[in-house]
DNA sequence: AACTTATCGTGATAGTTATCACAATACCCA
DNA sequence: TGGGTATTGTGATAACTATCACGATAAGTT
Protein backbone atom coordinates (compact mmCIF):
# COMPACT_ATOMS: atom_id res chain seq x y z
CA UNK A 1 0.00 0.00 0.00
CA UNK A 2 1.12 2.87 -0.90
CA UNK A 3 1.29 5.90 1.62
CA UNK A 4 -1.76 8.20 2.47
CA UNK A 5 -1.97 12.07 1.22
CA UNK A 6 -0.10 11.76 -2.40
CA UNK A 7 -2.59 13.24 -5.30
CA UNK A 8 -4.62 11.12 -6.87
CA UNK A 9 -5.54 11.80 -10.41
CA UNK A 10 -9.56 12.55 -10.81
CA UNK A 11 -9.78 10.50 -13.89
CA UNK A 12 -8.65 7.51 -11.39
CA UNK A 13 -11.61 8.74 -8.50
CA UNK A 14 -13.83 9.15 -12.09
CA UNK A 15 -13.04 5.46 -13.08
CA UNK A 16 -12.88 3.80 -10.11
CA UNK A 17 -17.08 4.64 -10.18
CA UNK A 18 -17.33 2.93 -13.22
CA UNK A 19 -15.74 -0.16 -12.18
CA UNK A 20 -17.99 -0.45 -9.70
CA UNK A 21 -20.82 -0.60 -12.29
CA UNK A 22 -18.74 -2.97 -14.40
CA UNK A 23 -18.20 -5.08 -11.36
CA UNK A 24 -21.79 -5.56 -10.22
CA UNK A 25 -22.84 -6.68 -13.69
CA UNK A 26 -19.73 -8.63 -14.16
CA UNK A 27 -21.25 -10.18 -10.44
CA UNK A 28 -24.42 -10.78 -11.88
CA UNK A 29 -23.24 -12.65 -14.86
CA UNK A 30 -21.71 -15.10 -11.80
CA UNK A 31 -17.97 -13.97 -12.21
CA UNK A 32 -16.46 -14.40 -9.14
CA UNK A 33 -12.77 -13.58 -9.77
CA UNK A 34 -11.75 -11.03 -12.35
CA UNK A 35 -8.69 -10.10 -13.73
CA UNK A 36 -7.79 -6.70 -14.53
CA UNK A 37 -8.11 -8.13 -18.41
CA UNK A 38 -11.59 -9.18 -18.26
CA UNK A 39 -12.58 -5.84 -16.03
CA UNK A 40 -10.44 -3.75 -18.42
CA UNK A 41 -12.52 -5.49 -21.30
CA UNK A 42 -15.62 -5.17 -19.72
CA UNK A 43 -15.11 -1.34 -18.83
CA UNK A 44 -13.07 -0.46 -21.83
CA UNK A 45 -9.97 0.39 -19.88
CA UNK A 46 -6.35 -0.86 -20.30
CA UNK A 47 -5.39 -3.55 -17.62
CA UNK A 48 -2.80 -1.55 -16.52
CA UNK A 49 -4.62 1.87 -16.04
CA UNK A 50 -6.97 -0.36 -13.33
CA UNK A 51 -4.23 -1.65 -11.60
CA UNK A 52 -2.78 1.83 -11.40
CA UNK A 53 -5.60 2.89 -10.47
CA UNK A 54 -5.97 0.43 -7.41
CA UNK A 55 -2.63 0.59 -5.96
CA UNK A 56 -3.46 3.94 -5.32
CA UNK A 57 -4.95 2.80 -2.83
CA UNK A 58 -3.83 -0.60 -1.28
CA UNK A 59 -3.47 -4.22 -2.54
CA UNK A 60 -6.65 -5.61 -3.45
CA UNK A 61 -5.80 -8.88 -6.02
CA UNK A 62 -3.98 -11.74 -5.58
CA UNK A 63 -1.11 -12.34 -8.29
CA UNK A 64 -2.00 -15.13 -10.47
CA UNK A 65 -5.25 -15.23 -9.28
CA UNK A 66 -7.16 -11.40 -9.86
CA UNK A 67 -9.35 -10.05 -7.55
CA UNK A 68 -12.48 -11.33 -5.71
CA UNK A 69 -15.26 -9.33 -7.33
CA UNK A 70 -17.63 -8.97 -4.57
CA UNK A 71 -14.89 -7.56 -2.21
CA UNK A 72 -13.33 -5.13 -4.75
CA UNK A 73 -16.74 -3.83 -5.04
CA UNK A 74 -16.86 -3.60 -1.84
CA UNK A 75 -12.99 -2.04 -0.98
CA UNK A 76 -13.71 0.56 -4.05
CA UNK A 77 -17.03 1.48 -2.04
CA UNK A 78 -15.38 2.31 1.12
CA UNK A 79 -12.90 4.21 -1.67
CA UNK A 80 -15.20 6.81 -2.48
CA UNK A 81 -16.92 6.66 0.40
CA UNK A 82 -20.09 5.01 -0.83
CA UNK A 83 -19.73 2.54 2.42
CA UNK A 84 -22.30 5.31 4.00
CA UNK A 85 -25.71 7.50 3.27
CA UNK A 86 -24.91 10.90 2.28
CA UNK A 87 -27.95 12.87 2.74
CA UNK A 88 -28.85 14.75 -0.03
CA UNK A 89 -31.28 17.88 -0.76
CA UNK A 90 -32.41 19.09 -4.57
CA UNK A 91 -33.23 22.53 -5.14
CA UNK A 92 -35.13 23.52 -8.36
CA UNK A 93 -38.08 20.56 -9.22
CA UNK A 94 -38.26 21.36 -12.93
CA UNK A 95 -37.33 18.97 -15.92
CA UNK A 96 -33.88 17.65 -14.46
CA UNK A 97 -34.02 18.36 -11.23
CA UNK A 98 -37.73 15.96 -11.42
CA UNK A 99 -35.37 13.80 -13.01
CA UNK A 100 -33.17 13.70 -10.81
CA UNK A 101 -35.20 13.00 -7.86
CA UNK A 102 -36.95 9.94 -9.78
CA UNK A 103 -33.21 8.43 -10.62
CA UNK A 104 -33.13 5.30 -8.82
CA UNK A 105 -29.63 4.79 -9.00
CA UNK A 106 -28.72 7.59 -6.58
CA UNK A 107 -30.88 5.91 -3.89
CA UNK A 108 -29.05 2.39 -4.15
CA UNK A 109 -25.67 3.89 -4.23
CA UNK A 110 -25.57 5.57 -1.03
CA UNK A 111 -27.16 8.82 -1.59
CA UNK A 112 -30.46 9.36 0.31
CA UNK A 113 -33.02 11.94 -0.95
CA UNK A 114 -33.97 13.96 2.43
CA UNK A 115 -35.33 17.15 0.48
CA UNK A 116 -36.51 18.87 -2.27
CA UNK A 117 -37.15 22.72 -3.05
CA UNK A 118 -38.88 24.71 -5.06
CA UNK A 119 -39.58 28.88 -5.67
CA UNK A 120 -43.04 28.29 -7.73
CA UNK A 121 -46.05 28.11 -5.10
CA UNK A 122 -47.73 26.27 -7.11
CA UNK A 123 -45.27 23.36 -6.67
CA UNK A 124 -45.10 23.50 -3.29
CA UNK A 125 -46.66 20.36 -1.55
CA UNK A 126 -46.22 17.92 -4.97
CA UNK A 127 -45.00 14.54 -4.02
CA UNK A 128 -42.68 14.04 -6.62
CA UNK A 129 -41.26 10.43 -5.18
CA UNK A 130 -42.32 7.93 -2.39
CA UNK A 131 -42.98 10.40 0.73
CA UNK A 132 -40.65 13.60 -0.48
CA UNK A 133 -43.28 16.81 -1.05
CA UNK A 134 -41.57 19.54 -2.18
CA UNK A 135 -40.71 22.42 -0.11
CA UNK A 136 -40.66 26.00 -0.32
CA UNK A 137 -37.02 27.37 -1.17
CA UNK A 138 -37.25 29.43 2.41
CA UNK A 139 -37.69 26.28 4.55
CA UNK A 140 -33.94 25.59 2.73
CA UNK A 141 -31.86 26.65 5.47
CA UNK A 142 -34.29 25.12 8.16
CA UNK A 143 -34.75 21.69 6.98
CA UNK A 144 -31.20 21.15 5.31
CA UNK A 145 -29.67 21.58 8.70
CA UNK A 146 -31.79 19.89 10.49
CA UNK A 147 -31.45 16.49 8.33
CA UNK A 148 -27.78 17.11 8.04
CA UNK A 149 -27.92 17.50 4.44
CA UNK A 150 -23.91 16.79 3.16
CA UNK A 151 -24.84 17.28 -0.48
CA UNK A 152 -26.80 19.88 -2.11
CA UNK A 153 -27.79 19.21 -5.68
CA UNK A 154 -28.32 22.52 -7.85
CA UNK A 155 -30.68 22.31 -10.82
CA UNK A 156 -32.42 25.97 -11.25
CA UNK A 157 -31.87 28.56 -13.71
CA UNK A 158 -28.83 29.60 -14.30
CA UNK A 159 -29.82 33.33 -12.96
CA UNK A 160 -30.71 31.60 -9.94
CA UNK A 161 -27.64 28.99 -9.38
CA UNK A 162 -25.49 31.69 -7.27
CA UNK A 163 -28.24 32.44 -4.28
CA UNK A 164 -29.45 28.83 -4.33
CA UNK A 165 -25.32 27.77 -3.44
CA UNK A 166 -25.26 30.48 -0.81
CA UNK A 167 -28.68 28.68 1.03
CA UNK A 168 -26.93 25.67 0.06
CA UNK A 169 -23.68 26.74 2.33
CA UNK A 170 -25.78 28.31 4.78
CA UNK A 171 -27.32 25.43 5.71
CA UNK A 172 -24.38 23.30 5.89
CA UNK A 173 -23.87 21.38 3.31
CA UNK A 174 -20.35 19.67 2.31
CA UNK A 175 -20.66 19.39 -1.09
CA UNK A 176 -22.59 20.54 -4.04
CA UNK A 177 -23.60 19.29 -7.46
CA UNK A 178 -24.42 22.21 -10.22
CA UNK A 179 -26.24 21.67 -13.14
CA UNK A 180 -26.67 25.19 -14.04
CA UNK A 181 -24.44 26.80 -16.69
CA UNK A 182 -23.15 29.39 -14.46
CA UNK A 183 -19.92 29.06 -12.00
CA UNK A 184 -21.30 29.75 -8.91
CA UNK A 185 -18.69 30.69 -5.88
CA UNK A 186 -18.35 28.61 -2.67
CA UNK A 187 -16.08 29.11 0.15
CA UNK A 188 -12.90 27.24 -0.15
CA UNK A 189 -13.97 24.62 2.65
CA UNK A 190 -17.47 23.84 0.29
CA UNK A 191 -16.51 21.44 -2.58
CA UNK A 192 -17.94 21.95 -5.48
CA UNK A 193 -18.39 20.29 -9.10
CA UNK A 194 -20.30 21.75 -12.09
CA UNK A 195 -21.61 19.26 -14.58
CA UNK A 196 -21.95 20.74 -17.98
CA UNK A 197 -24.70 18.37 -20.23
CA UNK A 198 -23.82 21.28 -22.69
CA UNK A 199 -20.16 20.98 -22.53
CA UNK A 200 -20.38 17.33 -23.32
CA UNK A 201 -22.67 18.04 -26.65
CA UNK A 202 -20.40 20.88 -27.57
CA UNK A 203 -17.26 18.53 -27.62
CA UNK A 204 -19.49 16.23 -29.94
CA UNK A 205 -20.31 19.08 -32.10
CA UNK A 206 -16.49 19.85 -32.05
CA UNK A 207 -14.90 16.16 -33.08
CA UNK A 208 -17.68 15.72 -35.91
CA UNK A 209 -16.68 18.61 -37.60
CA UNK A 210 -13.52 18.07 -37.25
CA UNK A 211 -13.77 14.40 -38.37
CA UNK A 212 -12.50 14.09 -41.78
CA UNK A 213 -13.95 10.55 -43.22
CA UNK A 214 -10.76 8.49 -41.85
CA UNK A 215 -8.96 11.53 -40.86
CA UNK A 216 -6.08 10.59 -38.22
CA UNK A 217 -4.89 12.85 -35.74
CA UNK A 218 -1.96 12.31 -33.70
CA UNK A 219 0.59 14.02 -36.08
CA UNK A 220 3.64 15.32 -34.52
CA UNK A 221 4.32 19.18 -35.13
CA UNK B 1 -1.72 30.54 -36.20
CA UNK B 2 -0.58 27.58 -35.10
CA UNK B 3 -0.59 25.17 -37.95
CA UNK B 4 -3.99 22.68 -37.77
CA UNK B 5 -3.60 18.78 -37.06
CA UNK B 6 -1.57 19.14 -33.45
CA UNK B 7 -3.47 17.66 -30.70
CA UNK B 8 -5.88 19.65 -28.83
CA UNK B 9 -6.13 18.78 -25.51
CA UNK B 10 -9.87 17.82 -24.51
CA UNK B 11 -10.09 20.33 -21.67
CA UNK B 12 -9.81 23.00 -24.30
CA UNK B 13 -12.39 22.07 -25.96
CA UNK B 14 -14.43 21.77 -22.68
CA UNK B 15 -13.41 25.03 -21.75
CA UNK B 16 -14.22 26.63 -24.83
CA UNK B 17 -17.51 25.69 -24.38
CA UNK B 18 -17.88 27.46 -21.35
CA UNK B 19 -17.04 30.44 -23.04
CA UNK B 20 -18.85 30.86 -24.88
CA UNK B 21 -21.29 31.10 -21.98
CA UNK B 22 -19.62 33.45 -20.27
CA UNK B 23 -18.99 35.46 -23.09
CA UNK B 24 -22.68 35.88 -23.83
CA UNK B 25 -23.40 37.07 -20.25
CA UNK B 26 -20.53 39.65 -20.82
CA UNK B 27 -22.29 40.83 -23.68
CA UNK B 28 -25.24 40.99 -22.16
CA UNK B 29 -23.76 43.46 -19.39
CA UNK B 30 -22.94 45.05 -22.14
CA UNK B 31 -19.18 44.81 -22.47
CA UNK B 32 -17.80 45.34 -26.38
CA UNK B 33 -14.40 43.98 -25.14
CA UNK B 34 -13.28 41.59 -22.70
CA UNK B 35 -9.59 40.88 -21.74
CA UNK B 36 -8.48 37.35 -20.50
CA UNK B 37 -8.11 38.38 -17.37
CA UNK B 38 -11.82 39.47 -16.86
CA UNK B 39 -12.95 36.34 -18.85
CA UNK B 40 -10.88 34.41 -16.87
CA UNK B 41 -12.54 35.87 -13.59
CA UNK B 42 -15.90 35.20 -14.86
CA UNK B 43 -15.49 31.69 -15.97
CA UNK B 44 -12.83 30.90 -13.02
CA UNK B 45 -10.23 29.65 -15.36
CA UNK B 46 -7.04 31.72 -15.84
CA UNK B 47 -5.88 34.25 -18.28
CA UNK B 48 -3.17 32.68 -19.71
CA UNK B 49 -5.12 29.28 -20.31
CA UNK B 50 -7.72 31.05 -21.75
CA UNK B 51 -4.97 32.93 -23.96
CA UNK B 52 -3.37 29.20 -24.76
CA UNK B 53 -6.72 27.97 -25.37
CA UNK B 54 -7.53 29.97 -28.04
CA UNK B 55 -3.89 30.44 -29.32
CA UNK B 56 -4.71 26.45 -30.42
CA UNK B 57 -7.06 28.04 -33.08
CA UNK B 58 -5.49 31.44 -34.43
CA UNK B 59 -5.32 35.14 -33.07
CA UNK B 60 -8.68 36.34 -32.09
CA UNK B 61 -6.87 39.29 -29.55
CA UNK B 62 -5.75 42.71 -29.88
CA UNK B 63 -3.03 43.40 -27.88
CA UNK B 64 -3.29 45.79 -25.26
CA UNK B 65 -7.33 45.83 -25.65
CA UNK B 66 -8.26 42.38 -25.42
CA UNK B 67 -11.33 40.71 -27.48
CA UNK B 68 -13.84 41.45 -29.09
CA UNK B 69 -16.88 40.05 -27.14
CA UNK B 70 -19.28 39.19 -29.77
CA UNK B 71 -16.66 38.27 -32.38
CA UNK B 72 -15.07 36.08 -30.29
CA UNK B 73 -18.13 34.01 -29.53
CA UNK B 74 -18.92 33.89 -33.22
CA UNK B 75 -14.70 32.75 -33.59
CA UNK B 76 -15.58 30.08 -30.67
CA UNK B 77 -18.66 28.77 -32.36
CA UNK B 78 -17.34 27.83 -35.51
CA UNK B 79 -14.08 26.53 -33.58
CA UNK B 80 -16.62 24.18 -32.29
CA UNK B 81 -18.62 23.60 -34.99
CA UNK B 82 -21.51 24.86 -33.56
CA UNK B 83 -22.15 27.74 -36.53
CA UNK B 84 -24.35 25.28 -38.01
CA UNK B 85 -27.25 23.01 -37.59
CA UNK B 86 -26.68 19.62 -35.63
CA UNK B 87 -29.99 17.69 -36.37
CA UNK B 88 -30.16 15.20 -33.47
CA UNK B 89 -32.38 12.22 -32.34
CA UNK B 90 -33.21 10.66 -28.59
CA UNK B 91 -34.11 7.57 -27.79
CA UNK B 92 -35.63 6.53 -25.27
CA UNK B 93 -38.19 9.21 -23.49
CA UNK B 94 -38.29 8.28 -20.12
CA UNK B 95 -37.49 10.44 -16.84
CA UNK B 96 -33.88 12.00 -17.96
CA UNK B 97 -35.45 12.29 -22.33
CA UNK B 98 -37.90 14.36 -21.05
CA UNK B 99 -35.81 16.41 -19.71
CA UNK B 100 -33.59 16.70 -22.45
CA UNK B 101 -35.93 17.25 -24.97
CA UNK B 102 -37.42 20.12 -23.08
CA UNK B 103 -33.92 22.35 -22.73
CA UNK B 104 -34.29 25.09 -24.51
CA UNK B 105 -30.49 25.82 -24.43
CA UNK B 106 -29.62 22.72 -26.96
CA UNK B 107 -31.93 24.47 -29.57
CA UNK B 108 -30.71 27.93 -28.99
CA UNK B 109 -27.13 26.46 -29.56
CA UNK B 110 -27.47 25.03 -32.69
CA UNK B 111 -28.90 21.52 -31.79
CA UNK B 112 -32.35 20.68 -33.24
CA UNK B 113 -34.51 17.59 -32.25
CA UNK B 114 -35.85 16.13 -35.31
CA UNK B 115 -37.18 13.06 -33.75
CA UNK B 116 -37.78 10.98 -30.53
CA UNK B 117 -38.12 7.25 -29.80
CA UNK B 118 -39.56 5.12 -27.28
CA UNK B 119 -39.96 1.15 -27.16
CA UNK B 120 -43.16 1.98 -24.39
CA UNK B 121 -46.56 1.55 -26.90
CA UNK B 122 -48.08 3.85 -24.53
CA UNK B 123 -45.86 6.83 -25.01
CA UNK B 124 -45.98 6.68 -28.48
CA UNK B 125 -47.78 9.47 -30.26
CA UNK B 126 -47.63 12.04 -27.09
CA UNK B 127 -45.73 15.39 -28.18
CA UNK B 128 -43.13 16.11 -25.89
CA UNK B 129 -42.20 19.35 -27.81
CA UNK B 130 -43.58 21.71 -30.22
CA UNK B 131 -44.60 19.68 -32.98
CA UNK B 132 -42.60 16.24 -32.21
CA UNK B 133 -44.28 13.42 -31.10
CA UNK B 134 -42.70 10.02 -29.66
CA UNK B 135 -42.31 7.48 -32.62
CA UNK B 136 -41.98 3.86 -32.43
CA UNK B 137 -38.09 2.29 -31.60
CA UNK B 138 -38.92 0.52 -34.99
CA UNK B 139 -38.77 3.94 -36.78
CA UNK B 140 -35.81 5.14 -35.69
CA UNK B 141 -33.46 3.79 -38.14
CA UNK B 142 -35.99 5.07 -41.36
CA UNK B 143 -36.94 8.48 -39.56
CA UNK B 144 -33.52 8.97 -38.56
CA UNK B 145 -31.55 8.18 -41.57
CA UNK B 146 -34.51 10.35 -43.45
CA UNK B 147 -33.89 13.60 -41.27
CA UNK B 148 -29.90 12.87 -41.85
CA UNK B 149 -29.74 13.13 -37.86
CA UNK B 150 -25.71 13.62 -37.44
CA UNK B 151 -26.23 12.77 -33.20
CA UNK B 152 -28.29 10.46 -30.97
CA UNK B 153 -28.63 10.70 -27.24
CA UNK B 154 -29.25 7.61 -25.75
CA UNK B 155 -31.48 8.05 -22.57
CA UNK B 156 -32.15 3.99 -22.56
CA UNK B 157 -32.08 2.17 -19.89
CA UNK B 158 -28.31 0.35 -19.54
CA UNK B 159 -29.61 -2.98 -20.52
CA UNK B 160 -30.95 -1.37 -24.03
CA UNK B 161 -28.15 0.99 -24.70
CA UNK B 162 -26.18 -1.54 -27.10
CA UNK B 163 -29.17 -1.89 -28.75
CA UNK B 164 -29.65 1.26 -29.15
CA UNK B 165 -26.59 2.19 -30.30
CA UNK B 166 -26.53 0.12 -33.04
CA UNK B 167 -30.05 1.14 -34.13
CA UNK B 168 -28.37 4.67 -34.48
CA UNK B 169 -24.99 3.63 -36.36
CA UNK B 170 -27.56 1.64 -38.61
CA UNK B 171 -29.33 4.84 -38.77
CA UNK B 172 -26.24 6.56 -39.89
CA UNK B 173 -25.76 8.65 -37.00
CA UNK B 174 -21.92 10.45 -36.50
CA UNK B 175 -21.91 10.49 -33.35
CA UNK B 176 -23.50 9.46 -29.75
CA UNK B 177 -23.88 10.93 -26.55
CA UNK B 178 -24.75 7.98 -24.25
CA UNK B 179 -26.38 8.99 -20.84
CA UNK B 180 -26.78 4.90 -19.43
CA UNK B 181 -24.32 3.81 -17.58
CA UNK B 182 -22.86 0.75 -19.92
CA UNK B 183 -19.81 1.16 -21.81
CA UNK B 184 -21.51 0.62 -25.35
CA UNK B 185 -19.04 -0.12 -28.31
CA UNK B 186 -19.72 1.48 -31.73
CA UNK B 187 -17.80 1.20 -34.49
CA UNK B 188 -14.02 3.00 -34.63
CA UNK B 189 -15.96 5.90 -37.12
CA UNK B 190 -18.72 6.86 -34.84
CA UNK B 191 -17.28 9.26 -32.14
CA UNK B 192 -18.99 8.29 -28.73
CA UNK B 193 -19.36 10.15 -25.66
CA UNK B 194 -20.46 9.03 -22.30
CA UNK B 195 -22.17 11.47 -19.89
CA UNK B 196 -22.01 9.60 -16.25
CA UNK B 197 -23.65 11.80 -13.56
CA UNK B 198 -23.25 9.34 -10.97
CA UNK B 199 -19.70 9.33 -11.72
CA UNK B 200 -19.85 13.26 -10.43
CA UNK B 201 -21.80 12.25 -7.90
CA UNK B 202 -19.04 9.43 -6.54
CA UNK B 203 -16.07 12.01 -7.18
CA UNK B 204 -18.15 14.27 -4.59
CA UNK B 205 -18.38 11.42 -2.11
CA UNK B 206 -15.17 10.99 -2.55
CA UNK B 207 -13.67 14.44 -2.10
CA UNK B 208 -16.32 14.83 1.16
CA UNK B 209 -15.46 11.76 2.75
CA UNK B 210 -11.38 12.42 2.04
CA UNK B 211 -11.58 16.22 3.41
CA UNK B 212 -10.76 16.74 6.82
CA UNK B 213 -11.40 19.79 8.02
CA UNK B 214 -8.79 22.68 6.67
CA UNK B 215 -6.50 19.85 4.89
CA UNK B 216 -4.50 20.84 2.61
CA UNK B 217 -3.90 18.28 -0.17
CA UNK B 218 -0.64 18.52 -2.65
CA UNK B 219 1.37 17.28 -0.02
CA UNK B 220 4.64 15.75 -1.84
CA UNK B 221 5.22 12.23 -1.42
C1' DA C 1 7.14 60.43 -33.88
C1' DA C 2 8.55 58.76 -29.65
C1' DC C 3 6.87 57.12 -25.28
C1' DT C 4 3.67 54.70 -22.27
C1' DT C 5 0.41 51.36 -21.13
C1' DA C 6 -2.25 47.40 -21.44
C1' DT C 7 -2.70 42.93 -22.88
C1' DC C 8 -1.96 39.39 -26.21
C1' DG C 9 0.60 35.12 -28.17
C1' DT C 10 3.82 31.71 -27.24
C1' DG C 11 8.24 29.15 -26.23
C1' DA C 12 10.11 27.24 -22.19
C1' DT C 13 9.24 24.90 -18.03
C1' DA C 14 6.90 22.48 -14.44
C1' DG C 15 3.49 19.37 -13.18
C1' DT C 16 0.29 15.67 -13.97
C1' DT C 17 -1.37 11.31 -15.89
C1' DA C 18 -0.95 7.16 -18.67
C1' DT C 19 1.73 3.42 -20.42
C1' DC C 20 5.18 -0.02 -20.24
C1' DA C 21 7.76 -3.75 -18.74
C1' DC C 22 9.02 -6.79 -15.45
C1' DA C 23 9.96 -8.54 -10.73
C1' DA C 24 7.09 -10.61 -7.26
C1' DT C 25 4.18 -14.16 -5.90
C1' DA C 26 -0.04 -17.11 -5.19
C1' DC C 27 -2.02 -21.17 -6.93
C1' DC C 28 -2.02 -25.58 -9.40
C1' DC C 29 -0.48 -30.07 -10.34
C1' DA C 30 2.73 -33.81 -10.76
C1' DT D 1 7.72 -30.13 -2.50
C1' DG D 2 9.23 -27.96 -6.55
C1' DG D 3 8.55 -26.11 -11.09
C1' DG D 4 5.19 -23.84 -14.32
C1' DT D 5 1.70 -20.41 -15.13
C1' DA D 6 -1.10 -16.54 -14.61
C1' DT D 7 -1.61 -12.13 -13.10
C1' DT D 8 -0.67 -8.61 -9.82
C1' DG D 9 1.86 -4.22 -8.08
C1' DT D 10 4.96 -0.73 -9.25
C1' DG D 11 9.20 1.95 -10.63
C1' DA D 12 10.66 4.01 -14.80
C1' DT D 13 9.38 6.29 -18.84
C1' DA D 14 6.66 8.59 -22.16
C1' DA D 15 2.90 11.57 -23.23
C1' DC D 16 0.07 15.13 -22.24
C1' DT D 17 -1.51 19.58 -20.06
C1' DA D 18 -1.06 23.77 -17.41
C1' DT D 19 1.64 27.57 -15.85
C1' DC D 20 4.96 31.01 -16.29
C1' DA D 21 7.39 34.79 -18.02
C1' DC D 22 8.34 37.78 -21.41
C1' DG D 23 8.73 39.59 -26.18
C1' DA D 24 5.50 41.63 -29.44
C1' DT D 25 2.40 45.06 -30.53
C1' DA D 26 -1.86 48.09 -30.88
C1' DA D 27 -3.81 52.31 -29.13
C1' DG D 28 -3.62 56.45 -26.77
C1' DT D 29 -0.80 60.62 -25.32
C1' DT D 30 2.32 64.21 -25.48
N1 LIG E 1 -33.26 20.09 -18.72
C1 LIG E 1 -32.07 19.60 -18.98
O1 LIG E 1 -31.96 18.58 -19.60
C2 LIG E 1 -30.83 20.28 -18.49
C3 LIG E 1 -29.59 19.79 -18.91
C4 LIG E 1 -28.43 20.40 -18.43
C5 LIG E 1 -28.50 21.47 -17.58
N2 LIG E 1 -29.70 21.95 -17.21
C6 LIG E 1 -29.74 23.08 -16.30
O2 LIG E 1 -30.43 22.69 -15.15
C7 LIG E 1 -31.19 23.77 -14.66
C8 LIG E 1 -32.64 23.37 -14.62
O3 LIG E 1 -33.07 23.01 -15.91
P1 LIG E 1 -34.56 22.57 -16.17
O4 LIG E 1 -34.68 22.20 -17.59
O5 LIG E 1 -34.97 21.58 -15.17
O6 LIG E 1 -35.34 23.94 -15.94
P2 LIG E 1 -36.83 24.15 -15.39
O7 LIG E 1 -37.21 25.54 -15.70
O8 LIG E 1 -37.67 23.04 -15.87
O9 LIG E 1 -36.68 23.97 -13.82
C9 LIG E 1 -36.17 24.95 -12.98
C10 LIG E 1 -36.90 24.85 -11.65
O10 LIG E 1 -36.25 25.68 -10.69
C11 LIG E 1 -37.23 26.40 -9.98
N3 LIG E 1 -36.60 27.62 -9.49
C12 LIG E 1 -36.33 28.77 -10.16
N4 LIG E 1 -35.68 29.65 -9.38
C13 LIG E 1 -35.57 29.06 -8.17
C14 LIG E 1 -35.03 29.47 -6.94
N5 LIG E 1 -34.43 30.66 -6.81
N6 LIG E 1 -35.08 28.62 -5.90
C15 LIG E 1 -35.66 27.40 -6.03
N7 LIG E 1 -36.20 26.97 -7.18
C16 LIG E 1 -36.15 27.78 -8.24
C17 LIG E 1 -38.34 26.65 -10.96
O11 LIG E 1 -39.57 26.87 -10.29
C18 LIG E 1 -38.33 25.31 -11.73
O12 LIG E 1 -39.16 24.38 -11.11
C19 LIG E 1 -30.94 24.94 -15.58
O13 LIG E 1 -29.92 25.74 -15.06
C20 LIG E 1 -30.49 24.26 -16.85
O14 LIG E 1 -29.62 25.09 -17.60
C21 LIG E 1 -30.87 21.36 -17.64
N1 LIG F 1 -32.96 10.03 -14.45
C1 LIG F 1 -31.77 10.54 -14.30
O1 LIG F 1 -31.62 11.58 -13.68
C2 LIG F 1 -30.56 9.89 -14.88
C3 LIG F 1 -29.30 10.42 -14.58
C4 LIG F 1 -28.16 9.83 -15.15
C5 LIG F 1 -28.30 8.75 -16.00
N2 LIG F 1 -29.52 8.25 -16.25
C6 LIG F 1 -29.59 7.11 -17.17
O2 LIG F 1 -30.40 7.48 -18.27
C7 LIG F 1 -31.20 6.38 -18.67
C8 LIG F 1 -32.65 6.76 -18.58
O3 LIG F 1 -32.97 7.11 -17.25
P1 LIG F 1 -34.44 7.52 -16.86
O4 LIG F 1 -34.43 7.88 -15.43
O5 LIG F 1 -34.96 8.51 -17.85
O6 LIG F 1 -35.20 6.13 -17.03
P2 LIG F 1 -36.72 5.90 -17.44
O7 LIG F 1 -37.05 4.50 -17.11
O8 LIG F 1 -37.55 6.99 -16.89
O9 LIG F 1 -36.72 6.07 -19.02
C9 LIG F 1 -36.25 5.10 -19.90
C10 LIG F 1 -37.11 5.19 -21.16
O10 LIG F 1 -36.53 4.36 -22.17
C11 LIG F 1 -37.57 3.62 -22.78
N3 LIG F 1 -36.95 2.41 -23.33
C12 LIG F 1 -36.58 1.28 -22.69
N4 LIG F 1 -36.03 0.41 -23.54
C13 LIG F 1 -36.02 1.00 -24.75
C14 LIG F 1 -35.57 0.60 -26.02
N5 LIG F 1 -34.97 -0.57 -26.22
N6 LIG F 1 -35.74 1.46 -27.04
C15 LIG F 1 -36.33 2.66 -26.84
N7 LIG F 1 -36.76 3.10 -25.66
C16 LIG F 1 -36.62 2.27 -24.63
C17 LIG F 1 -38.58 3.37 -21.71
O11 LIG F 1 -39.85 3.11 -22.27
C18 LIG F 1 -38.51 4.69 -20.94
O12 LIG F 1 -39.42 5.62 -21.49
C19 LIG F 1 -30.82 5.23 -17.76
O13 LIG F 1 -29.85 4.45 -18.38
C20 LIG F 1 -30.27 5.92 -16.55
O14 LIG F 1 -29.33 5.11 -15.89
C21 LIG F 1 -30.65 8.81 -15.72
Amino acid sequence: MKQKDIKIPEATIKRLSTYINCLERLDDKGCQVVSSELLGESCQVSPAQIRKDLSYFGEFGVRGVGYATKSLTEEIKVILGLDCIWPTVLVGVGHLGHALLNFTFFREHGYRMVAAFDSDPGKIGTEVEEGLHIQPIEKLVETASREKAAIGIVTVPASSAQSTADLLVEAGVRGILNFAPFKVRVPDNITLRNVSIVSELDNLAYLLSNKKPRRRLKKKK
